[in-house]
DNA sequence: TTGTAGGCGTTATCAT
DNA sequence: ATGATAACGCCTACAA
């Protein structure tokens, strides 16, 4: 690979003047410029990445904590994150993270990244010190699950910062899921359970925190404590195909999911077992992921923006980066209505 | 951050030997490497990895250009090949692949990764000129569309490296694309049509020789040009309702699309038209996602094998970062039979 | 066993 | 308008 100092020889010039021409810098007298252009094109010179980086103290990269890159509402965010860091001239990291192996993660993003954008993850608290003290900024898409007791802290409804201190941007969980409930309540349920995953720190945590409260708030009580569900698909079945192999009649009507790929799952069991969905049982998700609308039958879900979520979040960390003050945002989550719960 | 010369200055000793610990050097005295240790914890010390790659010209970050992370299927590859490359202490970038920007999106790359996993993209000959030139490695998880002809390449069946010799893994398709037309043909279908993502370049472009292929091997013909359903679900179903809506008796009576978003596109599309699928069209995919087995009625597929491609195409990649021989590999691609091409 | 010093390819300051 | 040159943080002969 040539260096810039290949270049300046065959030009006949100094290092100097090739990064004045690089930068476009208008103080290059003309007839050098070209000089140094026909340099570059004859060696194939292309400034090192690398190098640069040393210098300057910025990488222009940016390490996205994936929690399951399977789940297809995680991809779609991650589509509008990348989308909006290269319009930014950002490179995106996924990582897929693992609690386990934190203490790795953070020695390995040292000095390789300028922020760190989670996806409602918990991260140890050491870690965020250790971000803090090197500079780098971490935001979240999605509130992170210790901050699910926040709304005190800032007196703002839902509030924007999880205890942590980590902005983020999420749905308003709770209006929406007053929403949800008081359609399932119009489909004669009072019976409504949730599956969520019960892993500690799982991003779905919120969502479980804001469906019990939501629940109250119209009334009802848990028909029974939440189902575990994992947070994917197969878990999910597995557990509500349990549930329904022990209880002939369960104790609940209605199922509410922490995400979708659970919802399509214990959809699956319902029709294992021969169930009929909602006759029987009323299923809803939590994200509307394309597949929702698809099942048999389709699925009613409260709409995750994913591409607002995406791109105010990475807009968000950008901000911090920059060292311009930066908020979180809470965006209303719609319901969408489909023939899981509804059956005209 | 506290850098190699400050943990040297509190361990009382030179940069070189904190190397020496860092790098695990047995030649350093135990009492000295404690020093270094404590200080190194004290200090909150880290490597700066930008300065380590500058220096051992190698970053151990990877480039993985993709297509489209909304598609499931993707996801899923890109969930191993991730995988694998932590497992092997790499970093992963995932890059929206945009044909119109490959020159910027190089220069980009430039003394940031240490080799590039394409997902069936083709690039520019130049790029690959480029890459080679710089000694990074180009590897594809899915044969580029250029190399469909590679098959008289090496005169092995289908090949595993493209034209522009790109080791490869891939679905052995035309074998697999057999298998799913016999079946066709066993539900009484003569009539068999495909649809493709038709942008020149496409991944889907050697899905759809080989089917092209394939079916003149099983003495049929196509019953039309390929549609054009852009490889996405919504262009896909549009596609197909402009057919129904213009043709009432459409030319063909089974449809085989290049991917599942865009079967799952034509299921819908056939929904709308109050179609029946599949006694008045029969429909199939070639990657079996999630999705497939959750539609109505569930898509016929042809099973790709996406753990074993990720880690495939990621050991080859690695394989040839560190310049050992390596080839390409043609995957069996499972027909796996649902209710949108068989009754019972 | 430990220290010195010369890069790696840039950027940026200060002369000229 | 251009040229020298000192960092940036780390690695690694080579010396001591």
């Amino acid at each position: 690979m040539a260096t810039r100092q290949q270049v300046a020889e065959r030009a006949g010039v100094s290092v100097a003047v090739v990064s004045y021409v690089l930068n476009n810098r208008k103080i290059v007298k003309e007839e050098t410029r070209r000089k140094v252009l026909e340099a570059i094109r004859e060696l194939g010179y292309r400034p090192n990445q690398t190098a640069r980086s040393l210098k300057t103290k910025q990488t222009r990269q940016i390490a996205v904590l994936i929690h399951y890159i399977g789940n297809p509402f995680e991809a779609g965010l991650l589509l509008h994150i990348e989308a909006t860091a290269k319009r930014h001239g950002y490179f995106i990291f996924v990582q897929t993270y693992e609690p386990a192996r934190e203490e790795e993660l953070r020695a390995m993003l040292i000095g390789r990244v300028d922020g760190v954008l989670l996806l409602g993850h918990a991260l140890a608290a050491e870690s965020l010190d250790d971000f803090r003290a090197l500079g780098i900024p971490v935001v979240s898409a999605m509130q992170p699950a210790d901050g699910a007791a926040d709304a005190s802290t800032d007196g703002t409804a839902g509030g924007t910062t999880g205890e942590a201190g980590l902005p983020s941007i999420d749905v308003d969980w709770q209006p929406a899921m007053r929403r949800l409930i008081r359609h399932l309540r119009e489909q004669g349920h009072t019976r409504i359970a949730f599956m969520t995953d019960a892993t500690p720190g799982s991003p779905l945590g919120v969502r479980a925190a804001a469906f019990a409260s939501a629940l109250g708030d119209e009334g009802l009580t848990p028909a029974t404590s939440p189902l575990d569900g994992g947070g994917r698909f197969e878990r999910a079945r597995e557990t509500l195909d349990d549930r329904l192999a022990t209880q002939p009649a369960p104790a609940f009507t209605a199922l509410v999911c922490a995400n979708d790929l659970m919802a399509a799952g214990c959809l699956a069991a319902c029709r294992d077992r021969g169930r009929r969905v909602p006759q029987e049982l009323a299923i809803a998700g939590c994200e509307d992921i394309l597949m929702s609308s698809q099942t048999d039958p389709p699925l009613t879900a409260i709409h995750y923006p994913r591409q607002a979520a995406g791109e105010q979040a990475m807009e968000m960390l950008l901000a911090a980066i920059a060292k311009t003050p930066i908020a979180g945002a809470r965006l209303p989550g719609e319901l969408i209505v489909r023939g899981s719960t509804s059956i005209r």
